[in-house]
DNA sequence: GCCGTTTTCGGCCCGACTGTTTTCAGTCG
């Protein structure tokens, strides 16, 4: 079993035991080791091997055994006793913002429901305020947050797809008979959230792949199994579809299969305009002449072979740190993150600023954009996938337009890091240390404000002893630049945590909301413009607030946000953790237009999660954009001397 | 259930907000 698997089993027996009620430390205590497992570098089974599951951070002896069965059986009798105690409807419940244990098991209890539909119904025909402390409110609650599921409903953060996405193309090309694989879909596009991981092989006759995959470890059911096409289900609920043709189909097959939709029938539209059929493309393929087909009749079903919406797609570069839409730069040569196994390609280089070794950095990538031609025999320049959404990547293209996209490799500092002085699991030095292993040139450690007790927010002494410490750090650290920052509280009542006095004296604030999230449009959107009209902060953090599938935006209006950022000099902020992704690629679009500068930052609260970077520059080329749009690419003096703080009176 | 150069037992992040209430329990970050 992989760690996440072994994450989520310990995250299951955590949720169900909170639903027995049981005490909450021990609970917690199965979150935390859940937690911990995430972010674990070396796999559990090869601690297991040597009998060193109880090094692992929050295990001791019980949860150990328990980890040491699921390692060795695949299952827990613990979990397995668990599920039939509980109904598995309760657990889905948990996951409705305002419901916690005490008020689903009521629920439960008091109403004999045990699944999200009788819970629906239940709100619909207003029983639940039947319940004693129960009202409307919580009525509206439910149904909002059953919405909001329903939303995300099958679809996992990108941040969960990708690393398994590459991890299965580089065990496919491990196998017999492969000639070349790739990713493809929304997990090539870059999209937040996606519903399935698309890949697409280039394969010979007596290929192993059919043969291998429906026995991987990883997954837990077959759902259809096709001369050409496979579909799998993992055991951690996300579907993959492999699609395998002959290597002279595979350009076009990837072509088709990371789509998206929208823009492979604009492109076929754009074709036909010029009196062009797919054919003249080069995308003979049978799905291709069936989208043509369809695209050409104005129809708007689906071509056959594929379910529906843009999530039929399949295949390849992933160009992060290569490609861009101006340059066929190469891309990079992908290893899986975290597993050891070795890059597909050899050729290419990493292009990251400076390094490479971590594997986790490293990028999938084909090393030339094999559908460029077919762009080209249209007249256009090559297209990234990350821009395929039909949002006027076509337009932009015929007008020589595209935009040069920010890679990974142009970021020289993350100005959003958290220490142990707050909620931060490592030291400073270990912080700077991975940043510096990163190829950066600067970073920034933004703690919490004092507000945030939970979060262990720093005191003004102890903001005192963090900034000698930075100093001490900035003369000792060659080749990284330490910013003395701080992520201060946007209070509930407007104010920031500290006053301007305190603030001034950081080299950069962050200004975050973490509190007040259900108040009025108004009274938010006063508190944010409080906090952008303030001349010290430098950076409004996670700008809307949301948690990818678990938590809805604040009431907040992005465009104003943009329009005052825009006026008063504020940078605006990608949060990259794969959990947020805020700003997100349409808001960030708006806020180039505005002329409003982003940084995107990690947001790390421990050194692993610096990579997170990488989302955040998908998220910002899915946002059209550049390098000179992304303040954390510039060089330090520039960054520094662009801030809003360093510009009064200059 | 975990953890310990103070502890092998008794702590474990804790204060604010919300919805339901007339004094507070539950939820959240």
């Amino acid at each position: 079993m992989t760690n996440l698997e072994l994450a989520w089993a310990l995250a299951e027996m955590g949720d169900l035991l909170e639903l027995k009620g049981e005490e909450p430390f021990k609970v917690r205590a199965y979150h935390r080791a859940a937690r911990s497992l995430e972010n674990l570098e070396e796999e559990a089974a090869d601690l297991y091997a040597r009998g060193a599951l109880e090094e692992i951070p929050g295990v001791g002896k019980n949860l150990a055994k328990k980890l040491a069965e699921l390692l060795t059986t695949g299952r827990s009798t613990f979990l397995d006793n668990l599920r039939r105690e509980v109904p598995p409807g309760l657990r889905e419940m948990l996951a409705i913002p305002g419901l916690g244990s005490r008020t689903v098991r009521q629920i439960h209890q008091g109403l004999g429901i045990t699944t999200l539909a009788e819970l629906e119904q239940a709100a619909r025909e207003r029983r639940i305020r039947t319940l004693p402390g129960l009202g409307s409110k919580t009525e509206l609650a439910i149904l909002r947050g059953l919405e909001m599921l329903r939303e995300v409903q099958d679809r996992v953060p990108l941040g969960v797809a990708r690393p398994l996405a590459l991890l299965l193309r580089a065990q496919l090309l491990a196998l017999p008979g492969v000639v070349r694989a790739e990713i493809a879909g929304s997990v090539r596009r870059g999209k937040e959230m996606v519903g399935d991981i698309d890949l697409v092989a280039a394969v010979e006759p007596d290929n192993q792949v059919a043969a291998v995959l429906v026995r991987h470890p990883q997954v837990k059911e077959v759902l259809a199994r096709e001369p050409d096409r496979l579909a799998l289900q993992t055991n951690l609920g996300l579907k993959i579809e492999v699609i395998m043709v002959p290597p002279e189909d595979f350009p076009a097959t990837l072509f088709y299969a990371t789509g998206s939709k929208a823009h492979r029938r604009a492109l076929l539209r754009l074709a036909a305009e010029r009196g062009l059929g797919a054919a003249d493309l080069g995308l003979v393929t049978p799905r291709w002449l069936a989208e043509e087909e369809d695209v050409l009749a104005g129809g708007t079903t689906e071509a056959p072979g594929k379910g529906g919406g843009s999530h039929g797609e399949a295949a390849a570069a992933f160009a992060t740190s290569g490609a861009t839409a101006k340059e066929d730069t190469p891309g990079v040569a992908g290893g899986a993150p975290g597993t050891g196994v070795p890059p597909a390609h050899a050729g290419a280089p990493l292009t990251h600023a400076g390094t490479g070794t971590n594997a986790r950095e490293e990028h999938a990538g084909v090393r030339e954009p094999v559908e460029a031609a077919f762009y080209q025999r249209l007249g256009l320049p090559y297209i990234v996938p990350e821009l395929r959404e039909d949002r006027g990547e076509l337009a932009a293209a015929r007008r020589g337009e595209l935009p040069h996209l920010v890679t990974l490799a142009d970021i020289r500092g993350d100005l959003h890091m958290h220490s142990r002085y707050s909620d931060g699991v490592e030291t400073i030095a270990a912080m700077a240390a991975a940043a510096r292993a990163r190829g950066y040139q600067y970073m920034a450690i933004t703690d919490h404000s004092r507000s945030l007790t939970v979060a262990r927010g720093l005191s003004l002494e102890q903001l005192k002893a963090q900034r000698e410490e930075i100093a001490r750090l900035n003369e000792e650290l060659e080749g990284i630049t330490i910013l003395a920052g701080i992520e201060v509280d946007i209070l509930a009542d407007g104010r920031l945590d500290y006053e301007d006095e305190v603030l001034k004296e950081f080299d950069l604030v962050i200004a975050s909301i973490h509190s007040g999230f259900r108040q009025e449009r108004e009274q938010i959107m006063a508190r944010l413009e409080a906090a952008l009209r303030n001349p010290y902060v430098d950076i409004l953090g996670h700008p809307t607030g949301r948690m990818l599938g678990r938590r809805q935006p604040y009431a907040v209006d992005v465009k104003r946000v943009i329009e005052l950022a825009a006026e008063t000099g504020t940078i605006l902020e990608i949060n990259a953790s794969p959990e947020r992704l805020d700003l997100n690629d349409t808001s960030a679009r708006l806020a180039k237009e505005y002329g409003v500068p982003i940084a995107i930052d990690t947001d790390a609260h421990d050194p692993h999660r610096l990579a997170d970077m990488e989302y955040g520059v998908l998220t910002a080329r899915r946002g059209w954009l550049e390098p000179w749009d992304v303040v954390n690419t510039w060089e330090l003096e520039r960054l520094l001397a662009g801030l809003k703080r360093n510009r009064r009176g200059a």
